[in-house]
DNA sequence: TTGTAAGCGTTATCAA
DNA sequence: TTGATAACGCTTACAA
């Protein structure tokens, strides 16, 4: 590896001289500035930004560690993010966690090994944030919120969304809901539980426990819940689907579609997330649609504002009113 | 920032015993790293990579630059990537250049800066890349080839891709077959439309200079070409399309709806890359289909036996042949 | 305008 | 089994 040393020897300088028309930080008579830049090409010489990074304590660097990099809500949140960090003369460098706290743990301390100077985290265990937070360091969560836990937050709300998904589809004369939901542990799975049930009770409509089922946030977990709530007995059976994220409602479209069962004309589907392909796929969805991109967008910003503040920062969540999408795969434009 | 320092004085020891702990390296008495491991613990210590990398030249990490990384294939090579790069410990830092060479120039410059132990890219400026060569750099490049560039590279069999494709629709009966294709400098797009008029050469059908089109290979890019095509005179219009990519693909699915051009029935329609939801999304996409997670998981591999390897590494290109999947968007499943 | 010296946090080497 | 020292490549502070 070239260094800073083998560049101010082929120039004929001292490696200090090297370094100002590095950063242009001081003035360099400009025939030595020459000399060097051209030592620098003929050497094809590297910054070492490991040094620099020991020296300075910064990296300018931002870790994103998102649960799964195949889902297109977490691409656009990184997408977003890269946007804003780009943007601000910082590097980001993507962790995918496959949704394994194992994973996620060993993650974060890469990064923060690495010393990136900020993270935005979906997923993380407990313990770990905690340590991070005990050290300040700067951290964004993003779609989740742990108990105890006193971070910078960029949430949506999900109470309301699954009020406004549950409501849509009592609106539409369902009585008979089923909610497909995510991990039972998951502070986004467990709000969107509560406004489920609080819209369901306030209309005077009993929730069936054996309607409300668990899935993960991946691509084919929902596929055997999904199918087994279709393939209960006619009278037994929910008339709507609540599903819990982009992957889990493609689940039921597939399960019903394998049972041959009609969406929407003999099952309602509603979701949570919207994607690019929602309105491609038939049975174009009914969704309540989360502005991913922003939320990566905001959460880098507020990361960098935090990095960017001289000392006293304020936590503070941010939380986003989502919006309801009416498609088709709700029946609500069917004439019935 | 605690150092390794804080926790030896801590512990009441010399850092250099607590690096051995850290690292396993040789023998401390139980008593010792028993005092260590719990002044770890009570500071929250995390090592600083930048100063062991300084020290060792090497990070454990290596970066993979994709052009899109909203794109299912994309993604699903990053995914590939990771799982080869975690299981032989090391770390995966993701970059995305949007397909813009100026990115792509800047993240290397950043990687490599960050001294990460290799690469695998998929686009990059020329210049860029010589350098590296240049320096022996280990990089993969990952479908794309630079003519005069000699690397280790992964990449599909494009020009038998096209030719496949080509020749399903000769089969079928079409002659009018128009290509919208990649970037028009783009190595793969190259050998695509080379698979493609040899193809309708050997089969006696000239090729249609007006019918051959590029477009980038992002979301949207296809919708005006494919738009124009579809609203050619009658006499003037082919009957079927092959597109260069998932996303062209569904820009000629999305053009031909708004032009209400019916596929497979007035249209027939095929493409390159298979994505998970081309079988979810009607008309099911007849698709060159690439393993793109198999190409990930090779290239990782690929680049980690190089690192691994004494100092004699042999440079190769890996060329994988690519497999029809047939569906119904070109037609063939129907009765004619 | 340019150069010297010291130190960032680790670990390899040698010594105790 | 443990410790002292030097070095990795760079930049800050100071000196020339």
């Amino acid at each position: 590896m070239v260094t800073i040393h083998d560049v101010a020897a082929h120039a004929g300088v001292s490696a200090m001289t090297v370094s100002r028309v590095l950063n242009g930080s001081q003035k360099v008579a400009p025939a030595t500035r020459q000399r060097i830049e051209k030592a620098i090409e003929e050497l094809g010489y590297f910054p070492n930004a490991l040094a620099r990074g020991l020296l300075s304590g910064r990296t300018q660097t931002i870790g994103v560690l998102v649960g799964d990099i195949t889902n297109p809500y977490w691409t656009a949140v990184a997408s977003g993010a890269e946007e804003v960090v780009h943007r601000n003369g910082y590097t980001m460098v993507l962790g995918n966690t496959g949704s394994s706290q194992d994973k996620a743990d060993q993650l974060i301390q890469t990064l923060v090994s690495n010393r990136v100077d900020g993270l935005l985290i979906n997923d993380s265990p407990r313990k770990t944030l905690k340590t991070l937070i005990k050290r300040d360091y700067p951290i964004v969560l993003i779609n989740k919120e742990y108990p105890g836990i006193h971070a910078d937050t960029i949430t949506g709300d999900n109470f309301y969304g699954a009020s406004v998904l549950t409501q849509h589809l009592l609106d539409l004369g369902h009585t008979r809901i089923a909610l497909l939901n995510g991990p039972i542990d998951d502070s986004e799975a467990i709000e969107r539980e509560r406004g489920f049930r609080k819209t369901l009770q306030d209309a005077g409509v009993e929730a069936n426990g054996a309607w409300i089922l668990n899935a993960s946030y991946h691509r084919h977990s929902g596929y055997q819940p999904a199918k087994m709530l279709l393939t209960l007995p006619p009278d037994d059976r929910p008339t709507a689907i609540v599903a819990s994220n982009n992957f889990i409602a493609l689940s039921v479209i597939e399960a019903a579609r394998d049972v041959e069962v009609r969406i929407p004309e003999e099952l309602a589907l509603v979701g949570f997330d919207d994607f690019e392909l929602a309105s491609t796929i038939y049975p174009f969805l009914t969704v309540i649609a989360q502005p991913a991109r922003v939320y990566g967008m905001q959460a880098a910003q507020m990361l960098i504002d935090h990095l960017n503040s001289p000392g006293h920062w304020q936590i503070s969540r941010r939380v986003f009113t989502p919006e309801l999408i009416v498609r088709i795969s709700c029946g609500s434009k069917l004439r019935r």
